[in-house]
DNA sequence: TAATATTTTGCCGTTTTATGCATTTTTATG
DNA sequence: CATAAAAATGCATAAAACGGCAAAATATTA
């Protein structure tokens, strides 16, 4: 039997008992346990398991992520929630997107504010419910849990049904000949569907976000109506940007 | 047993009971108590749990933000979430409406139960993304701020569409004569769907909506399978409901 | 195909870890 | 402040992990 083979077993297992013991594993596979300790290394630095003393179980799902992106350059943040709050006008409906930005966006759009906004972000929604008169609309679907937004084809498909004035975006990452890119598929899917939707799209982008490239797509350039970051406009890593018709705030 | 799953184990049991005894798990564990006691201590020194003489207790998290409805009579809500935890299956798929006792029971679902839960309430599906193995899908619609659910055409023919074993509802009041009753219509007409689309019906019902009448109906009793409450199952408070068929835990 | 390099595996002595037990110290409580 | 329960401490033991090494299995190259 393979060295991969004996692996993929012990993943299976894994996967189906939550655990595993060294010892059985050698006696099942016919092998020394050395192996079986060496497999498990090797799986474990792969961080397919968790290795404990004995054997090892299914790597811990537990997702501390979202908490944490949302104390991260928080400075930052809000520098552009407070450039992208003005572009905000009564009686508009607006799309929000699922970043941590727009979630300090949503925390201080003014109280006097009338707007119809749309999202897919339980921590926005969430946010938005403090505020008297804005009307949320929260667009279903599977949860995505560390991101704790819907996602999926039934997103998809109501967003594609909306008409909106502006859409708020964040973004994975954004350059000149790219455009704007996401590390996740089903979420640059979302985005192209909010940019069909709205008649203006801004996106919202902390400078570690400029000329990055991620893996999939959304949109190029041109299809973007302005860009709001921490940095100053004038700067002249914009420069080509503005060449392509991008407002920078 | 290996140690790490035995330390789950802990921190799943102080989930659901909010404190353990090392003499129990002692027994349960087939360990020594010292050996339980060591493990209390790892946990404790990773913040997981607070040690305290004689056992261990949940470390108390979140700041507790917009729901003194959740905090109020916590304990009997508690109580009846323990009940309602153990109807749970691997594979169900399961409704649950947006109440607080609801919130208490997706705070208590061990982390090895696999099921997919539909929910139209933020609170529960926050929640619930803590969880590891859960598929939750939300029920998408226009947001009714204080209560944090969606509400509206969107929900209710969302959950027409659905098919489901279990669903675990809040409820405004219930009676013998009146059935199960609403003090929204909305909410009232969401839970008639509910009701529709599954299986078995469960309403957790803390002792003071017992014998209460709200304004809109939602069911006779006779669709109703179990009601969950706080109060002994014993309490002759629920003989007339036994005689209409309903089963009392 | 033979020769050689590389990887994988088993073995063995050493080190570390997990656990139970006995003894002492601390804590809770009437 | 007396007493019983729980915790801490130290020690013993068995199981598991580690590191080095050499044999075996595989892959690579001439």
């Amino acid at each position: 039997m393979l060295k991969e083979e004996r692996q993929n077993h012990i993943l299976d297992k894994i996967k189906l008992n939550r655990k595993v013991l060294s010892s059985d594993l050698s006696i099942e596979l016919n092998v020394s346990e050395d192996t079986i300790r060496r497999d498990l290394n090797d799986l474990s630095s792969k961080k397919l398991i968790k290795k404990v003393h004995g054997g090892a179980l299914p790597i811990d799902t537990k997702a501390p992520s979202y908490e944490e992106r949302k104390f991260y350059s928080l400075k930052e943040k809000n520098s552009i929630a407070k450039k992208a709050v003005n572009l905000i006008k009564d009686g508009q409906v607006i799309i929000m997107s699922g970043s941590t930005t727009n979630l300090q966006l949503a925390k201080i759009i003014p109280s006097d504010v009338n707007a119809t906004i749309y999202t897919y972000s339980l921590p926005i929604a969430l946010q938005l419910t403090e505020h008297p008169s804005i009307e949320i609309i929260f667009i279903g679907g599977k949860l995505n849990k560390p991101a704790q937004v819907t996602v999926g084809l039934d997103v998809v498909s109501s967003i594609s049904q909306l008409r909106a004035d502006l859409c708020f975006m964040g973004t994975g990452g954004i350059n000149v000949l790219n455009g704007m890119t996401e590390p996740n598929w089903e979420v640059s899917h979302i985005k192209k569907c909010m940019i069909e939707a709205s008649n203006k799209v801004i996106v919202l982008c902390t400078n570690n976000k400029i000329n990055e490239i991620k893996r999939y797509s959304v949109t190029p350039l041109n299809q973007i109506n302005t860009i709001i970051t921490d940095l100053d406009p004038n700067n002249q890593i914009f420069i080509p940007y503005k060449e392509k018709g991008v407002e920078i705030l």
